[in-house]
DNA sequence: CAATGATTTGACCAACTGGTCAAACTCACG
DNA sequence: CGTGAGTTTGACCAGTTGGTCAAATCATTG
């Protein structure tokens, strides 16, 4: 493995590509479907090259896996306590649907992790999101109790919100079957748009 | 094998015994991260006992999913174009929520063949899932024409449902760890039908 | 209680997989 | 162009895994 300092050109760019060729794999295959050959060809390394730069599969996917929630969190961070409640919550229903169409195989190697029980995950699902979460579904309650937007169990609001955007990410091979010619992601933002709309503006 | 007879006691037990243990360690590890040694362990045999029942390890993972489907879509079946609207698709949530909460592993083994592409399900998704979701997106529709319902996109109706209520069962190792000590299911049926029912009931 | 078919298993095999290593090759720089 | 660090690879290894097989054991029934 290469020393301590400062990456080389030829670093840079086989780590790179080592790193989009894991995601491919992984996201299409999951953890234990994913064979480090199969990496390596397809970053257009031999195996032990790819040993090379990772010292073994797994850390080729902890690093993944570091990088993704990171950005993966983002949106739900953006989520602005002094904002208008209801466009707010749009604007994030849109971020994370966007996130679906621009990431899916982060989105898919997320989902795989986490149905298969987030062996690898647990732990930071139960720090960071679990703060994060707390905080934002607080900010919800507080929108709710003031009437801005209407009452609806917050944290049960959150995983609506990660469900029905991330479907589109990881059942992309039934919905696309299923829809035909027509793009799914043409008739989505609208649809989930409406559905929020209708779901939380306030009443009476 | 066995021949081509009524099947024995023992053969019934047995059978009955390794498809259990496969949906367990199936629905866990996905197909690649189960081995046959380990399904037969879990079914209380030694692998060449569970390999005289079964020829291969895809033989019982395609049992498995055979089985699978058809209790999958009973659910959407039984969505009845002469009962009431709103009250029909409310009933099917409910219902597909309930198979969430009774059927978990299920929910999982299906999710997981998704998330990896369905390479074995896409023949079934493109027949049989099609003609049906065709035919209960076309009694949307007509609901929606007659004005019985709020309009929304049908595909996009069923994709909600099915993404809503699976979720807490794919989902479930980052929905119980984030809601702490309350059961997901305590308040998820009230959420859904909230949600549904703000969603669809018709305006003016 | 035979005896025949059903069931079970230990031993085994070939393919695959993650990972190692020494030797060879390439590149940047003085 | 030489040289040392950085890079690449073929050969290899040990552990795992899906699957086979002959021999042993068990259950059923005439």
């Amino acid at each position: 493995m290469p020393a301590d300092r400062a990456p080389t050109r030829i670093q840079k760019k086989n780590r790179a590509a080592i790193l989009e060729a894991a995601l491919d794999v992984f996201s299409s295959h999951g953890f234990r479907g994913s064979t480090v050959d199969r990496i390596a060809k397809a970053a257009g390394l031999s195996k032990p090259n790819l040993l090379y730069y990772f010292s073994s599969k797994e850390a080729i996917f902890n690093e993944l896996m570091a990088g993704l929630l990171d950005t993966w969190l983002d949106p739900l961070r953006a989520l602005d306590p002094e904002g208008d409640p209801l466009e707010e919550i749009l604007a994030y229903v849109q971020r994370k649907l966007q996130m679906s169409r621009d990431y899916p195989r982060e989105s898919r190697l997320y989902a795989n992790e986490i149905v298969q029980g987030a062996p690898r995950l647990h732990d930071v699902i139960a720090t960071d999101l679990t703060v994060l979460v707390e905080e934002k579904a607080q900010l919800l309650q507080d929108w709710m109790d003031t009437g801005r937007i209407n009452r609806a169990h917050p944290k049960h609001l959150l995983f609506s919100i990660w469900s029905l955007t991330q479907h589109y990410a990881d059942f992309d091979a039934q919905v696309r079957t299923l829809m035909g010619a027509e793009d799914p992601f043409d008739a989505a933002p609208d649809y989930l748009e409406t559905l929020y709309r209708r779901m939380l503006t306030p009443e009476s």
